[in-house]
DNA sequence: ACCCAGGGTCGTC
DNA sequence: GACGACCCTGGG
C-alpha cells in the first residue's frame, strides 16, 4: 500500500546527492534544485534534499521508508573505510575518492537494471534517461504525487505488452529486439531472477547473464554492480579504457588495450572492491578528462 | 551539410 | 580475436 512518508536523518557519512546521482549508476533521479534530487524507484517515488548535515527523505512508497532508505542509499555500508583502502593503492585513487567523496552505489532493482543497461549500450546518458522515462509512461504503474505524476518502471509483465515495434517508436533503436527477447526469456522462465540471486561465484553469475539478449560482458558486469551490489566486478566502457589507460597501462594506441587485459589490471591493483574503484574513476574520469 | 561519438552487442569471418 | 553494422540524438 502507497503511503506517504518522511524521514529525517543526520551526519550521514559519504553522502553527496550529486556524487550519488550523477556518478552515472542511475537513470531515474532527477535534479530539481541545488540541494534537492526526486526519483522513481521501485517502491513510488522519493525525493531527498540534503542542507547542511541533514539529510531529508520524503516520499509516495510502498513500505517502510526506514528500511527502504535504508536499503537503497546501502547505509549499513562503511564507504569512508572503503575509501580509505582504495586511497593506499596509489595518488590516483586518492584524488579519485576524494573527487567523488560523496559515492554511495545504490541498491537498484536487479529487473530494472538489466533492462536499463542493455538500453545503454552504444548509447549517451541523456538518451538512456529519455527512453526509460518514455518506456515507463508508456507501460509503467501510473502514481501521483504532490499533483505530479510518475511511473514506476514497468514490472516484466507489463513490459511484456509492447511490441518489437512498440520499442522503437519509443526511441529504443536496434535495441528494441534485445528488450524484447530477454523480457520474454525472463518472462517464460528460461532465466529466472531468483535464480541469478543464488549464484555466489562471480563468473558462473557472469556466464549466465550472458545468455540474455543485448547483455554482453560490459552491461552483464554492470548487472552485477547495480542490480546486484557485487564489487567484485569491473565494467569496461570507453570512459574506463581512456582512465585506465592513460593511469596505468599507458599504451599509445587506447583501441588496442583488450578489456581482459583492463580488468586483470583492476583486479590485480583494487582486488575485491574493484567496482567500487570503479565508479570513482568513471565518475572523475568523466569530469575531468577531454 | 557532414561527421563523430555515446556506460556495446551481435553475427560473421 | 578482429571487423563492420546497428537506431538515434546532440554537438562540432
Amino acid at each position: 500500500m502507497y503511503k506517504e512518508q518522511k524521514l529525517v536523518l543526520n551526519n550521514l557519512d559519504s553522502f553527496e546527492l550529486e556524487d550519488i546521482f550523477e556518478c552515472g549508476q542511475c537513470f531515474r533521479w532527477n535534479n530539481l534544485n541545488e540541494n534537492t534530487y526526486i526519483g522513481v524507484i521501485k517502491q513510488g517515488v522519493l525525493k531527498v534534499v540534503k542542507q547542511d548535515n541533514t539529510v531529508t527523505f520524503e516520499g509516495i512508497l510502498d513500505g517502510d521508508i526506514n528500511s527502504i532508505v535504508y536499503e537503497y542509499f546501502d547505509l549499513a555500508t562503511d564507504y569512508s573505510k572503503l575509501k580509505e583502502k582504495l586511497s593506499k593503492v596509489d595518488a590516483n585513487m586518492r584524488k579519485a575518492t576524494q573527487y567523488g567523496k560523496g559515492i554511495r552505489i545504490l541498491n537498484q532493482d536487479l529487473w530494472e537494471m538489466i533492462i536499463s543497461y542493455i538500453i545503454s549500450a552504444n548509447n549517451n546518458i541523456p538518451r538512456i534517461k529519455g527512453i526509460i522515462e518514455k518506456i515507463s509512461k508508456k507501460c509503467g504503474t501510473q502514481l501521483e504525487w504532490q499533483g505530479i505524476t510518475y511511473y514506476l518502471f514497468p514490472t516484466e509483465t507489463q513490459l511484456a505488452k509492447l511490441s518489437k515495434e512498440d520499442l522503437r517508436a519509443l526511441g529504443c533503436g536496434f535495441r528494441d529486439v534485445r528488450i524484447y527477447n530477454t523480457t520474454r526469456l525472463i518472462l517464460d522462465k528460461k532465466i529466472t531472477l531468483q535464480e541469478i540471486r543464488k549464484i555466489d561465484d562471480i563468473d558462473s553469475l557472469e556466464k549466465r547473464l550472458l545468455e540474455l539478449d543485448g547483455v554482453g560482458e560490459k552491461v552483464a558486469n554492470c548487472i552485477m554492480l547495480f542490480g546486484l551490489h557485487r564489487f567484485d566486478t569491473f565494467p569496461v566502457d570507453v570512459w574506463v579504457r581512456r582512465v585506465m589507460n592513460k593511469l596505468y597501462i599507458k599504451n599509445e594506441d587506447e583501441t588496442k588495450v583488450s578489456k581482459k587485459q583492463i580488468r586483470d589490471e583492476a583486479t590485480k591493483r583494487f582486488g575485491n572492491i574493484r567496482g567500487l574503484a570503479q565508479q570513482y574513476l568513471f565518475f572523475w574520469a568523466r569530469e575531468t578528462i577531454k
